[in-house]
RNA sequence: UGGGGAUUGGUGUAAUGGUAGCACGACUGACUCUGAAUCAGUUAGUAUAGGUUCAAAUCCUAUAUCCCCAGCCA
């Protein structure tokens, strides 16, 4: 069923492997910066990096990008590591930092300085914007460029030494202030940053760029396929001349693919950050975040998330993937193994007039297509509760549903007939009177009758008031942009109903479920008496 | 308007000079004690204009559109 992906990555590594370009085991990396939490286009690059790696008969690194202390926390690096194991893939003892390599990265850069081509550089932050020219116009050289060998070291050094402020000086790459691509123009290997870092502490005080870390930590740890998203394709010539101007024996190619773009949400760090601290949703963990922990959290499982990775490819095409295809996914993986149950969202109390309550208790199988999942009590009674939504005085065509004098089956129970609604006197309808058939009992009807369709329903002295969170879209629109954030969500995307659940369900051990015509629910990891529903069912119901 | 990328049904992708295929979606219908699932079917595409070739989504030349880059972020 599942066939394994090839895509452009993958026949590259194919390629790499028979030509014998590339011997013994394909290494990779994913190495993200713990400064936020993982979303769904993350889980793109997992599902691809450790994927290779299993397929083609290697190993991955997971290793923390963690080069700028003002905005990495532990807290971010807990909660990487808990989201990449849940989405099933291990590194075991290959869980590596960038910070890990500080001395070996501040080796190479004395390395570049004796070669002469790195410089420490005076020139204020604002100096070294004004002096990189513009997209059509080509930078201006430091007026430090030229300093000896000796100087920068000893500058280099007293860099280290903590001896200067922020911002007081950096170390700058040698290359070209005129190239056409603004990367290369002397760009900024290291900083000063008077920080605590959370693994290195107080050690330094000069911390490396991204573009002179990643490429050595790729070749040290033997990184065969080092694979990153499309903006750093301008970056490539950078990796590429940082380890060519430096003595390293190990060059891995930097092959770069499309980002992930999902409908109806945002997938940026920065953005998902900002609905976070600005309080526009509850936390990361939001069911409504594309996060993984948002995921978990709305019941999406990482077999889905996985399936949908696979489905979307990998190409360097600009994407905007469907929400359809994700709910696709999921309800594939929750199908065949989970129980189904009854639970009503929008209760409307139903009274059969002509019931003897004596404490029935019927019984339904947990899945009518799957009997290895068993079967369940469910009690019945004289008060019911349907949902509200399943009872109209004004049915139209080919309704299936309970109206004034229509006959419905009650899912594995007795087929009733409306006979009176009763109202407020706001003309509200506070509850149906019905009559049942009782030779209608499920699987045992002898009464020959053909009801209008089935409904589901909890008898009212013995379910579960719980409480029904149903998740929309966050955002209105299919592409919100960063600056109409705020605007651009959608103020109904949370919808909290208070409802009811057969006992089974409330008692049962697992923790998703289908409510059966409603979608599927989980139940919520940290509210009591809690499901959030995970995607509805799909419905092709149209009226009319 | 400098540089780097990308354009195949509504969406995501495959085809690497030789039958434009798959999936999601949408739409029909069958079945149904879930308007689900399942089953059967329909739908719609190579950005544009030239060229090379027996043959072009694929090669060539223009054009158009979209994305990325001017952090001491990654």
């Amino acid at each position: 069923m599942t066939q394994p992906a090839s895509d452009f990555i993958r026949q590259r590594i194919k390629q790499d492997l028979d030509s014998g370009l590339v011997e013994g085991a394909i290494v990779t990396r994913f190495p993200p910066e713990p400064n936020g939490y993982l979303h769904i286009g993350h889980a793109k690059s997992i599902c691809l990096n450790f994927g290779v790696a299993e397929e083609f008969g290697g190993y991955t690194y997971l290793r923390f990008d963690d080069t700028n202390p003002l905005k990495e926390s532990d807290t971010y690096v807990e909660a990487i590591q808990q989201d990449v194991a849940w989405l099933g893939f291990e590194w075991s003892d290959r869980l590596t930092n960038a910070s890990d390599y500080f001395d070996a990265l501040y080796a190479r850069a004395v390395e570049l300085i004796d070669g002469g081509k790195a410089y420490v550089c005076s020139l204020t932050g604002e100096e070294i914007r004004q002096s990189r020219g513009t997209l059509t116009e080509p930078g201006k050289e430091s007026p430090y460029r030229g300093r000896s060998v000796e100087e920068n070291r000893e500058l280099f050094e007293r860099m280290r030494a903590g001896e200067f402020a922020d911002g007081e000086q950096v170390l700058r790459a040698k290359i070209d202030m005129a190239s056409p691509n603004i990367n290369m123009r002397d760009p900024v290997l290291y900083r000063i940053r008077h920080a605590t870092h959370q693994r290195t502490g107080d050690k330094w005080v000069i911390y490396p760029m991204y573009d002179f870390t990643h490429c050595i930590c790729d070749a040290l740890e033997g990184i065969t396929h080092s694979l990153c998203t499309l903006e750093f394709e301008d970056h490539r010539p950078l990796y590429d001349w940082v380890l060519d101007n430096i003595n390293m024996n190990f060059h891995p190619p930097q092959i770069e693919f499309s980002r992930l773009g999902l409908e109806y949400t945002v997938l940026s760090k920065r953005l998902l950050s900002q609905l976070v601290t600005q309080g526009l949703v509850e936390g990361w963990d939001d069911p409504r975040m594309p996060t993984l922990a948002g995921l978990r959290r709305r019941g999406v499982t990482p077999g889905a998330i996985r399936e949908f990775c696979r489905r979307v490819g990998v190409t360097k095409q600009d994407n905007r993937v469907e929400m359809s295809l994700l709910e696709f996914c999921i309800r594939r993986d929750l199908e065949g193994t989970v129980r189904r149950g009854m639970g009503v969202l929008n209760p409307l109390k139903v009274r059969i007039s002509n019931y003897r309550d004596d404490g029935e208790v019927l019984e339904g199988p947990w899945h009518a297509q799957n009997p290895d999942l068993g079967r369940r009590e469910l009690p019945f009674g004289a008060e019911l509760y349907i949902e509200r939504e399943d009872f109209t005085d004004a049915p139209p065509k080919k309704w299936r549903r309970l109206s004034p004098g229509a006959l419905v089956r009650l899912r594995y129970a007795y087929i009733i007939r409306c006979d009176e609604v009763v109202r407020d006197a706001r003309g509200e309808i506070q509850e149906l009177v019905c009559s049942y058939i009782p030779e209608s009992k499920s699987g045992s009807d002898t009464s020959g009758l053909k009801p209008n369709g089935v409904v589901h329903w909890v008898a009212a002295d013995t379910a579960v008031a719980v409480e029904i969170r149903l998740y929309g879209r966050l955002f209105k629109v299919p592409d919100p942009g960063a600056a109409t954030l705020v605007d651009d969500i959608d103020p109904a995307s949370l919808t909290i109903r208070s409802g009811y659940v057969e006992p089974a369900i409330h008692h049962s051990d697992d923790d998703h479920f289908q409510f059966e015509r409603l979608g599927y629910f989980f139940r919520d990891p940290e509210r009591a008496n809690t499901y959030n529903r995970t995607v509805s069912l799909r419905d092709s119901w149209k009226p009319g």
